[in-house]
DNA sequence: TATTATACTGTACATACATTCAGTATTTTT
DNA sequence: AAAAATACTGAATGTATGTACAGTATAATA
């Protein structure tokens, strides 16, 4: 598979998402429109060229007889956002906190979950969780001790143990001697749970 | 969701079946060279029906403009097997060591993937693997100096970190103060490599 | 320096395709 | 008993679409 060009790769992309909006390839025509060309020829040089280079087929003579060469063919889940742990503590969900996305089956970890959280530092070693593995997220405030959570202290935003000392004291607990426990009386301070954590994903 | 009659299944089965050979759905006169109708109008009629019964949406005036009202989209990646850390090594892709399979979009570990391991023990924790982690193995013998390596010594199967010595001389190294390398003389001693770790996945 | 790849606009045309109309026949619903 | 749905054949038509040809221009190779 030979380079592609950053036009060859807006086109790619277009066809993608075109198939994903649709169901089915884009025409010339459907090409130029989203990307702006002004002539079929175009998109179908573009084409052409993504054909050589083996990142498409193309049936001849077959409208709209284009199919990506993407050996997973499983556009079968979602796509699930991988959001940086941000310190500042922006609403979580905030649209330029999303690096990319993860096509994933809905049902992958077992309660199911709503995004990805790309982890930063090694707070949560000893629990195997590593610098920039991806934990899943379930969006819940029902967490109990034990459970590893997403925290929004202030505007800081963390991953730690769950453990409630008593109605109004809270620890969260890393697991790493060279952290230290959080302490937290809720009334003095503000404990934002995002969620807890139901997996993790790890790609080298 | 109206009832669906055993032609009108032919025709959704027809272009489901199309749409994964080919990537983009069948027209009319393709439909019916598959089951063998002598008129497009006998493939437009029953989209037509599909349509009002839902199944199917179809965008007018576009050619091939059919897409598959799936919601149920959970079954279209792979089925890859999950195999326990079996200390009698039979072949690891044996049978009877398959506990049970995941079903994950093939790209979803970069490299690709062959098959998920099910971890025992705590000889890689420092790594972030811990027990009952899955690690996705990409089977092949072409490792480096680092890599998280699937072996097998003798019939035991084991994880550990490649590290190449010399020539003769291979070191498997856990992560995990609390074990001891494991050096092997390749002249004397028998060392398969089944593959590599390429990510990881946890359930909680 | 010549050549190839990239990146377009613009026109033109044959054909691939959706779609309508006209029939026939059987079964199901009202 | 009438109306509507199912299940087809067969022919006709307009347009949606792939694709070739003719240009222009810039950047990357050889």
């Amino acid at each position: 598979m030979k380079e592609i060009t950053s036009q060859q790769q807006r086109v790619l992309d277009c066809i993608q998402i075109y198939l994903k909006k649709t169901g089915f390839p884009p025409t010339r025509a459907d090409i130029c429109k989203e990307l702006g060309f002004k002539s079929p020829n175009s998109a179908e040089t573009h084409l052409r060229a993504l054909e050589k280079k083996g990142f498409i087929s193309i049936e001849s003579g077959a409208s709209r007889g284009i199919s990506v060469n993407n050996q997973d063919n499983s556009f079968s889940g979602d796509e699930y956002p991988v959001i940086g742990l941000v310190a500042a503590g922006s609403p979580t969900l905030a649209e330029e906190n999303i690096e990319r996305t993860i096509n994933c089956p809905k049902s992958f970890f077992e309660s199911g979950f709503d995004y990805f959280l790309k982890v930063r530092g090694l707070s949560m070693k000893d629990a195997g969780i590593m610098e920039d593995d991806l934990i899943a997220v379930k969006k819940t405030t029902d967490v109990k001790n034990g459970d590893i959570v997403i925290a929004r202290l202030d505007d800081e935003v963390t991953v730690k143990f769950f453990n409630r000392k008593s109605s109004n004291i809270v620890e969260l607990e890393p697991a790493n001697e060279d952290f230290e426990n959080i302490v937290i009386n809720l009334e003095s301070e503000q404990l934002h749970i995002e969620g807890k954590s139901v997996g993790l994903l790890r790609r080298n």
